[in-house]
RNA sequence: GGGCUCAUGGUCUAGCGGUUAUGACGUCGCUCUCACACAGCGGAGGUCCCCGGUUCAAAUCCGGGUGAGCCCA
């Protein structure tokens, strides 16, 4: 019993990877670079299983390039910056950013955020990444931040970073402006109210809306020009119930006749639709509702109630003075929080923006310039970066993030920016250098802090040694890949092709691979709060890293997967399989010199070798992992050890030279084209078994294979011993037959077999084998099988005809000519197929043979066998 | 409402104009044959979601349904 122990193999070689630095990169070197954007690992501890799936794939590409040669830049990363660490540090300590002074409140988050890296670390090396810690950063470190600050200060002198009082989502509970990107859709049911607004001039109209507890901020009533239920209305106003306040009736195409009542109250503001009717038709704006979602006095009666009490309150003032008609339950899709779920509000707020929209076109012709992979997901890019009408707040009014290297005067709003050489700075902890040129008011640091994707988008810049190493940066600029699942297509790629546009005028990258998601067993979404939740570490340690890696690679790009814990366990088997492949290598002399030419067998598996190293190079290149592993697999197990190893094992143990070049060359192979996937096992066979003095000290520092050129003779014959191998293993098992045969003949027509005897031998378990073209026997025609591919160009519309008549002619009524076309009647006429429309099978009978002849293509076996 | 992806034996999946429709898991039978029983060999199991169309030929291309997942309004 050899199994493949992968609790005591996968830590040692790990620690040797790590104590060697087999994955550093070597900024000296001039090899060509091959270098990835890694995804900065959110350091908020747990690992699940997108990470130990997702990162893995990242692997692959790593590993596989370094194995072509390439001088991979492969960085260990972590992102600890913004709101999830804040969430987290409030929770575990009780206190929000308004209970602690700004201090403790840095040093409590900046303890949280570093204090899993160390495991996190640990979880990589677990998992076999080939992540290089010589390139460490962490984006929430001052040497880090200080590239934020210091781009943002080079866009604001571009005039691309602007400060304004602009709408922006705003989330009442983290109390801060978040941007598009991060306010998240949920269907929700509510209530629609219809609602009685008196007109002016006389009459009434009847407004539907699901806030009327901003009926206070509203400033103009809506209806579509179309609309013959309001038509005349136009010019009129409207009287806000419980408020008294006249606001003008206005028309516009917008308007959904079909929705509600078709009469809508504007507000500041319901939603982001209401922003942009305010702008458009220049209404003024009444701020109702206060930073934490409380309405304030302007609101009347509603003052100090959150907007749900509000809700129910003036529901009930409209209720008595009969102005409610009635309310329905509709379903509607709220813009949420990303972080809390706390429904957004729109508010008008002095924050910091980048321009983006009018970049949108720009960023789209960078994206088409990028490879992407898979192809499709390029859609989503355009789709969301179209859907951008507003520019990206970058201001966030939290704590724990790079701050806005900025200061302001109180009273008319001067801005000093920093100067780039004394970036990183805290403006709040440091003075400005100057006060203010208008009327010398001391200024105040900017208590603001960047959206935490100004940090990470910039992740391409910093790797690339930009503005540490211009030599460095002229060779890594833009970077070979960059790797990420995709639901950050809108965040993480569109802000860092934004970035590069707007301060390089280039994509960021040539390539971007995109991954899917790991969802449930049952194709649904993991959430901690459903408690489907897979914890991949247990699968480690039960399957092993490999096993799990294994599985990472059954999953195509960008394609959502259900977990499937089978794979984790054939993934096992895989490990299991090639260890003891390389055992029975091991135990086979070793070869001396290459052999001056190989027999059928042998060259049917060099041949089918080559084939599959050609296959699985493309496919590795095109980071097409999973088709490149069940290639590298199908050959490993089922054709090289199922076929090839079957039929050789006597004459490898009978001393052959070739057979045993061969096993050896193949396994060397075979260990490479598995190493990027399966790291430690591979790894465990290289050196157990194949090193030498003077190879690379680690599988992960040799080359990937390229096709073998030993002069090959017959593989189509080669083939065919593999053919008449499966047919008398297929014999055996439906005749019941076990033990050894006395003897099988095989009648190959005019295939060379010479050489194959004993491979036949071997797998068939005959103690003779005789290989004849001579013996009389006769061939009837069994069938004649049509070629579709010939006879549909050829015939077209007769081809249904000739194909019925091949499928369904008695062999004996078919009637060749001289040259072996088959001639039949058709509507009268005498049609005559050619050969190549068809192919003919025979069938082999032989007077006075006890045994049937068992058929192989068009050839066939005579079984001897002795008996029970 | 729009976009993207997908629908193939019990389950998962490959193929994406002409194959006897691939493989894995499961299942059934045989074999503990000296690399591996975490294995090998073999069997059974499929209207390739539905309806049209293009074509000599469609699981594969086009159109329209139905259903699922994701992304965005």
């Amino acid at each position: 019993m050899t199994a493949y122990d992968h609790r005591e193999q996968e830590p040692k070689w790990q620690k040797m990877w790590h104590d060697k630095a087999v994955y550093r990169f070597q900024p000296d070197s001039d090899r060509e670079i091959y270098s990835i954007d890694t995804p900065p690992r959110y350091t908020s501890g747990a690992l699940h299983l997108g990470h130990a799936t997702g990162y893995p794939i990242l692997d692959f590409a790593a590993r596989y390039r370094r194995m072509r040669g390439y001088n991979v830049f492969f960085p260990l990363c972590f992102d600890g910056n913004g709101m999830p660490v804040e969430t987290a540090t409030e929770k575990k300590h009780g206190i929000t950013k308004f209970s602690v002074d700004r201090k403790t409140y840095l040093r409590l988050c900046t303890e949280y955020a570093n204090q899993f890296i160390g495991t996190m670390t640990r979880q990589f090396e677990m998992l076999g990444m080939s992540l290089d810690p010589s390139i460490y950063y962490e984006t929430h470190a001052p040497y880090y931040r200080k590239y934020t600050q210091i781009s943002f200060l080079k866009l604001l002198k571009k005039g691309l970073a602007y400060k304004g009082k602009f709408p922006v989502n705003w989330c009442p509970h983290c109390n801060t402006s978040l941007a598009d990107a991060e306010v998240e859709r949920e269907e929700r049911a509510t209530k629609l109210h219809f609602i009685t607004f008196r007109v002016r001039e006389g009459g009434s109209l009847e407004i539907a809306t699901t806030r009327p507890e901003l009926i206070g901020a509203c400033h103009a009533v809506l209806v579509h020009p179309d609309d013959s239920r309001y038509s005349g209305l136009k010019g009129k106003h409207a009287i806000l119930p419980v408020y008294g306040r006249d606001v003008p009736i206005i028309e516009d195409e917008k308007v959904d006749i079909a929705f509600g009542s078709g009469a809508v109250m504007i507000c500041s503001y319901g939603d982001k639709e209401d922003a942009n009717w305010i702008l458009k038709h220049h209404l003024p704006v009444t701020v109702i509702i206060d930073d934490f979602g409380k309405m304030n006095n302007l609101s009347g009666p509603l003052s100090g109630l959150d907007t749900v009490s509000a809700r129910a309150s003036m529901l009930n003032l409209l209720d008595d003075k009969k102005l409610l008609v009635k309310s329905e339950s509709i379903s509607q899709s709220v813009g949420v929080c990303w972080r809390c779920a706390t429904p957004v509000e729109i508010m008008d707020k002095m924050q910091w923006f980048l321009k983006s929209v009018q970049f949108n076109q720009d960023v789209l012709s960078e994206a088409e310039g990028i490879n992407w992979y898979p192809e499709f997901m390029k859609h989503r890019f355009r789709d969301w970066t179209n859907s951008l009408d507003w520019d990206w707040v970058i201001s966030r009014q939290r704590i724990f993030a790079t701050p806005i290297p900025v200061w302001e005067c109180p009273r008319c709003g001067y801005v000093l920016p920093a100067e780039e050489e004394n970036c990183y700075v805290d403006p709040v902890e440091t003075a400005a250098l100057s006060t203010c040129p208008n009327d010398g008011s001391e200024l105040s640091g900017s208590r603001d802090v960047f959206d935490t994707w100004m940090d990470s988008s910039i992740s391409a810049l910093y790797n690339c040694f930009w503005l540490r190493d211009d030599n460095l940066f002229d060779r890594m600029f833009p970077m070979s890949m960059r790797g990420q699942a995709h639901e950050i297509i809108r965040t993480w790629a569109y802000y860092t092709v934004l970035r590069s546009h707007l301060m390089l005028d280039t994509a960021p990258w040539k390539d971007i691979m995109i991954t899917g998601f790991i969802m449930a067993p049952d194709k649904t979404p993991m959430h901690t709060h459903l408690g489907n939740v897979i914890d991949p570490v247990p699968l480690m340690e039960k399957y092993g890293a490999d096993a799990l890696r294994y599985y990472a690679a059954t999953c195509s790009l960008g394609t959502d997967q259900a977990f499937r814990e089978r794979d984790v366990v054939h993934g096992q088997r895989l490990c299991n399989k090639l260890w003891n492949i390389a055992n029975f290598v091991s135990s086979c002399p070793k070869p001396d010199g290459i052999p001056k030419h190989l027999g059928p067998v042998d060259s049917w598996i060099v041949g089918l070798y080559n084939s599959t190293v050609g296959e699985a190079t493309r496919l590795m290149d095109s980071y097409e992992f999973d088709k490149a592993m069940r290639e590298i697999e199908q050959f490993a197990w089922h054709d090289f050890a199922d076929d090839y190893i079957e039929m050789v094992k006597s004459r490898v143990r009978g001393g052959d030279a070739n057979a045993s070049w061969v096993l050896n060359s193949l396994s060397q192979g075979i260990v490479r084209l598995f190493a990027p996937f399966l790291p430690h096992v591979t790894e465990a066979i290289y050196q157990q078994l194949e090193r030498v003095d003077g190879s690379p000290g680690s599988v992960h520092m040799s080359r990937w294979p390229s096709a073998l050129t030993v002069a090959r003779g017959d593989e189509e014959a080669g083939k065919a011993a593999a053919d008449i191998v499966g047919a008398v293993r297929n014999w055996r098992a439906e005749s019941d037959f076990r033990g050894t045969l006395d003897e099988i003949t095989v009648f190959a027509g005019n295939r060379c077999f010479a050489g194959c005897t004993d491979e036949l031998s071997s797998a068939l378990r005959a103690d003779k084998v005789i290989i004849s073209k001579s013996m009389s026997y006769e061939k009837r025609i069994a069938a004649v099988k049509p070629n579709f591919q010939f006879i549909g160009p050829k015939y077209r519309e007769k081809a249904k005809e000739i194909i019925h008549m091949l499928k369904s002619a008695k062999p004996s009524d078919l009637r060749f000519d001289s040259e072996g076309n088959i001639l039949f009647e058709s509507a009268g006429a005498q049609t005559r197929v050619e050969r190549e429309a068809f192919e003919v099978q025979y069938s082999y009978y032989m007077e006075g043979m006890a045994a049937e002849p068992v058929q192989v293509g068009d050839m066939f076996v005579l079984v001897k066998r002795s008996g029970k």
